[in-house]
RNA sequence: GUCCCCAUCGUCUAGCCUGGUCCAGGACACCGGCCUUUCACGCCGGCAACAGGGGUUCAAAUCCCCUUGGGGACGCCA
């Protein structure tokens, strides 16, 4: 058998958004665990829509999201000889001709064909004209006849009728560039591609790229069609919900092997395996375990599957991307250390990375000017809890050693000594020195704070209990 | 309008091809409980689905047909 290559061909008229992201998986996780390669072509031949920018925003995706390509970016723009190669070849063997119709007598057509109950269509009146190229003119392709079947890699058996599905389209613009259906046939034959998955809006292109296949004696490779993403309220992915950039997941603080791995799920099953590694996924995928029917974009269980990897992540590298995060909170320049102490106290508590910077700011801020939550001062810190808070000043300031475990028994030997529970110390210490009510064990955030800022935010809040 | 695709818990899915092991399994979410210095994590338990109707068959979530419902495509966009 010969090599398989795959290819994701996005157009630069947006970002890589998340339906986009999960068609490059599968095609890069096909080629992968085949020992194939993999095309990144840019399908730019509408040069009024396309901009250098959006491809570089889909590069910078698919690097995000690690799916990367041994051949290209192609720029369908550099490439308008060789279809253009294509098109004579078409032209001289019958399978294309000229035509120069109006767009407005085109859509006239299409009324026409609309009201006789019939699928809009060009009625093919330029066919045996014999047109010669001219200013403005458009190459149109002559549709076949017949049946169009193939073995979709998803889909199974499919069968359509060409005089249904496909209309003397164009092919060449009147400005001479190429149009979709005959640049994507030239390129990936031209490029060798073997497998092609895609989503279910391009079937009713299949039997168009397979008839022109057919006319250039190409020989047409595997198409695969999987089905849409919804947005959560069962209409097509929009803005409001998953089709923005995958950029923007980044900047929601998601690690990219979470949403690779939940892009994964969405329409692809292994049994009742939902992690994997980026090994196992190149190993386990093929088209077998591809849905058919359209998935629903769930923020909850990207959540869920963000909130696992963060777990795991190494916590040297979630410290280095923290940072950005906490910049946007006004956390500036963590010192790193603290930082450093801090991360392992969220990875079980966060499912972002957003997330993990908004509970541990308070690590960061100056401690004679850490916010408290109103509510829990008034609550905690008290003129009741006052000398506990005192005691536990010099507890931390007298303690031997500074660690966990000795400080909690010197808090135990303490409060045993006064008869008192731990409870009742630990909400008002946990307001001073966290701010809140909630927080990583009480210990634990000493051992971040250090001796210092632990005493000094205990002394404040004496303070602030007394006033 | 025409053509095409799809249909299992709220969501993602397993099972369907090769009918019986499925009074349908897992995960997320949700609800209880345990653990516990708070919040999480973790652990235990619960709720919850084969769209409807006809067939075929000893037997259907699994095969066939229809209905309904959803989605997509009909460009000198990709």
């Amino acid at each position: 058998m010969s090599k398989v290559v795959t290819r994701f061909p996005p157009s630069p008229t947006g970002f890589l958004h998340i339906g986009g992201a999960r068609t490059a998986l599968f095609n890069w996780l096909f080629a992968r665990g085949r020992g194939g390669e993999f095309v990144l072509r840019i399908e730019d031949t509408d040069q009024a829509r396309s901009t250098p920018e959006m491809t570089q925003a889909i590069v910078d995706g698919m690097t995000w999201l690690g799916l990367h390509w041994d051949h290209g970016p192609y720029l369908q723009s550099d490439r308008t000889p060789l279809y253009d190669q294509y098109i004579e070849r078409l032209i001289a063997s019958g399978h294309a001709y000229y035509c120069d119709c109006t767009p407005e007598q085109v859509d006239a057509m299409r009324e026409t064909a609309k009201a006789a109950g019939k699928k809009p269509k060009y009625d093919g009146s330029c066919r045996h004209r014999n047109l010669g190229p001219g200013p403005g003119r458009v190459v149109r392709f002559r549709a076949p006849e017949g049946l169009c079947a193939w073995a979709d890699m998803v889909k199974g058996p499919m069968e359509m009728d060409f005089e249904e599905m496909v209309d003397d389209f164009v092919i060449r613009r009147g400005n001479g560039s190429p149009m979709y259906n005959l640049a994507v046939v030239v390129d990936d034959a031209d490029m060798g591609v073997t497998h092609i998955i895609r989503g279910e809006d391009h079937l009713s292109n299949t039997p168009k790229q397979i008839a022109l296949y057919m006319a250039l004696g190409l020989s047409v490779p595997a198409f695969g069609h999987v089905p849409m993403i919804f947005g959560p309220d069962r209409k097509k992915l929009s803005k409001r919900h998953g089709a923005m950039s995958v950029m923007e997941y980044e900047a929601m603080g998601f690690l990219p092997e979470a949403v690779v791995n939940y892009l994964l799920r969405l329409g692809w099953g292994h049994g009742d395996q939902e992690l994997f590694t980026r090994q196992e996924m190149v190993e386990l995928f093929s088209e077998k375990g591809l849905g058919t029917s359209p998935a629903m974009f769930d923020m909850a269980k990207l959540e869920a599957v963000s909130a696992h990897y963060i777990k795991e992540a190494d916590p040297a590298r979630l410290a280095g991307l923290l940072p950005r995060f906490l910049a946007e909170l006004g956390v500036a320049d963590p010192d790193p250390a603290r930082l450093a102490a801090a991360v392992p106290l969220y990875q079980p508590r966060a499912k972002t990375l957003r997330e993990m910077a908004e509970g541990m700011a308070f690590f960061f801020a100056p401690d004679q000017a850490l916010e408290h939550d109103p509510a829990a001062l008034a609550k905690f810190v008290t003129a009741e809890s006052a000398p506990l808070l005192e005691a536990a000043a010099r507890l931390v300031e007298e303690a031997p050693v500074f660690e966990p475990g000795p400080l909690e028994e010197g808090f135990k030997t303490w409060l045993d000594g006064q008869g008192l529970k731990f409870k009742a110390v630990a909400q008002p210490v946990r307001v001073a020195l966290s701010g809140r009510t909630f927080s990583p064990g009480l210990f634990e955030m000493m051992l971040v704070l250090g001796r210092e800022s632990t005493a000094c935010r205990l002394r404040r809040a004496v303070a602030l209990a007394g006033a």
